[in-house]
DNA sequence: TATGAATGAGTGTTCATTCAT
DNA sequence: AATGAATGAACACTCATTCAT
């Protein structure tokens, strides 16, 4: 017997493609600027669908940012740091932290925007709590192994370490507009690029070093 | 008898006034956030005034942003750096770095905000880019009198070493809600924040070290 | 049982609405008085709906002048005068124009607001370029009509004749206040009314005599 | 004694400034349209003077209609028609209308803006009533005279007569804009023009004639 | 006579959200 | 599961007018 209408099915599709419209609008316009029916239009479904699936904006945004979170920390964990000898797994970190941002540019926006309303979003995420104490972990394990090998000097916090590691990056990258203009310089250019990478895996192994 | 200055009726303090409400409130919710009404109301002018003298919402952020950028370029001035010794300097800068940001919290979020919106807001300010030279400026000269004393290594670009020198700071400041949530600390403890600046004074110690 | 048309939440009853309003406001006040309030207002309807439906005040404004004009247009084709003798269909259509014009106020003032904006409105109207020539068309052939059967004179401009048709009656009616004043005359009394048409016939008459 | 002040007697000069640009303002964007602040930049004077000279927006208007009035009126009187055969003074002031229109257009827009607004803003001007009633005199005059003379039918009403002189001019040269869309040519060639005019004179002969 | 500063009530337009089917 | 229609509150911006000097 034939099934009637196929139609069906496209509940797991269409929020999927409510959430990425989402992802890009807010990302590019923060969570005041996007409009809910820019992104319903994106997402090729109805409004009203957002509401039923998400409940407001606000919620929308919140599960934006919460899977823009827990992607970046299962990508870490794929690097599999452990594997590596210290320096290499540092160095890994901090290339694959810049390379994560560069191909995600909506992250970093997204990051900006959950910080402008204070984090409230992101306030009761049990699930990235999780996932940010097993990257805080690996952090710390890499720091113990360099230790002990005595490539690394002792008392580095690993949190300030990743901190660090992220900030180099990610604020070259954010204000890459503003940077632009008040340095008079292509921040995007291939060569720049590159030699801020350098700059910083220089910065962080100097950091580090025993 | 001189008269004292006819206060009333003063088109220079309202508009001190407007620029001032309009700095809090872009700041605290973004240029799409912020309401013109609200920042009418914190400026106790009418919103009328706001259009008389701004023109527009964005012309008056335009404003705003640009006074902010020329702000901390100012006080960096004021440090008079070139009188100190290179590590002393470059320390002094730092701190001052880290200080100015958190005294001045609204000039993270309205960069954030200039960058969200791509640097459209001072694309043609040219006594930002006059003030920009004259800061880089004052960093290659420090940097040039450490190397010439031995105590800093050759070859550090100060384009790079000065965006690592805000990027430590103002990473860890602007992300300071995600980031405590995440990290499970409060970043804005008083130990935290001491703990922090020590950390990126060692940082880029070692970092320029010869 | 056939159900009747689910009327409730009807788009087109919703624009017809609107457009009627909108026609009645526009022609009472012109563009720039017209209130968008008052016109959703009077249409029971929400102001949202005419962005929804309409895009603008002034596309609104845009539609309701296409409509007015295809309308007498069209109403001037039901006369089918094509059927009648030469002056028959002269006489019919100048007493036709001038009911036209008592009938539909909103058409006078309507086509004054247009003109005052330059014809900005009409400009892209392809509909009313077609319906025009065919109006147009349709006089020559009564002229040419008359001057075949000798009762008119060759040589008329059935642009120049038509205009003047349309001229002596909507000159009158539009100004009828300050004509009024002026000439101290009721100029909406019914035997004022019926004397002016008979001018006007008499007028028309004369000019085409052969 | 030499006087003190003589920045003063600019007063007329002021309100003459401001007459012109509010007339040229109200025409071009009818009563609803026009700007205070706009006709204040245009007149060179202070937003201010408008108030002070005229009361308000409305009252200025009334100002400016009564004064347009009143100039066709009195350049009416100049054309000295008295002093022509009748049906060379019937031709003058066919001619003379339509040149009137055409050298003032904004007497034509006013116009309708005044009847737009149902004439309210003339109702209580006895020195308009007074001039209208010595011109439909004037054209009542020549008609007897050419009556007399036996070029002229008996009958006529001066003031329909008024109207349809008016009326086939005011009519195309009001309606230039929606007429040339309509009837795709360019009303305001030289050449169409001139047509026009030939044409009016036309009308008004074959409908005077004996 | 003249003026720049200031205002309150609007004015077109947009928004996130809910209703009815 | 999905949709087009509808809404009310808010939004950026404007206006004619008055105040203070």
């Amino acid at each position: 017997m034939p099934r009637k209408k196929p139609r069906a099915r496209d509940a797991d599709a269409t929020k999927a493609r409510i959430l990425a419209a989402a992802k890009s609008e807010f990302a590019r316009l923060g969570l005041a600027g996007a409009r809910v029916d820019e992104i319903a239009e994106k997402a090729s479904a109805n409004k009203r669908m957002i509401y039923h699936y998400f409940g407001s904006k606000e919620d929308l945004f919140q599960v934006v940012l919460e899977e823009a979170y827990l992607d970046i920390r299962s990508a870490e964990q794929e690097l599999d740091l452990d594997h590596l000898a210290p320096r290499d797994a540092l160095e890994t970190l901090v290339r694959f932290t810049w390379d994560y941002y560069l191909d995600n540019p909506e992250f970093i926006t997204l990051v900006n925007s959950a910080n402008l309303h204070r984090g409230r979003h992101l306030e009761n995420s049990e699930r990235l709590r999780t996932a940010s104490r097993r990257f805080v972990n690996m952090v710390r394990s890499i720091l113990d192994r360099g230790v002990a090998e005595g490539v690394f000097r002792p008392g580095i916090d690993p949190v300030q370490l990743n901190i660090t590691i992220a900030a180099i990056g990610y604020y070259y990258l954010t204000n890459r507009f503003t940077g632009g203009i008040l340095f008079e310089r292509n921040f995007m250019a291939k060569k720049a690029l590159g030699q801020r990478l350098d700059f910083n895996i220089d910065t962080v192994m100097r950091l580090v070093q025993a």
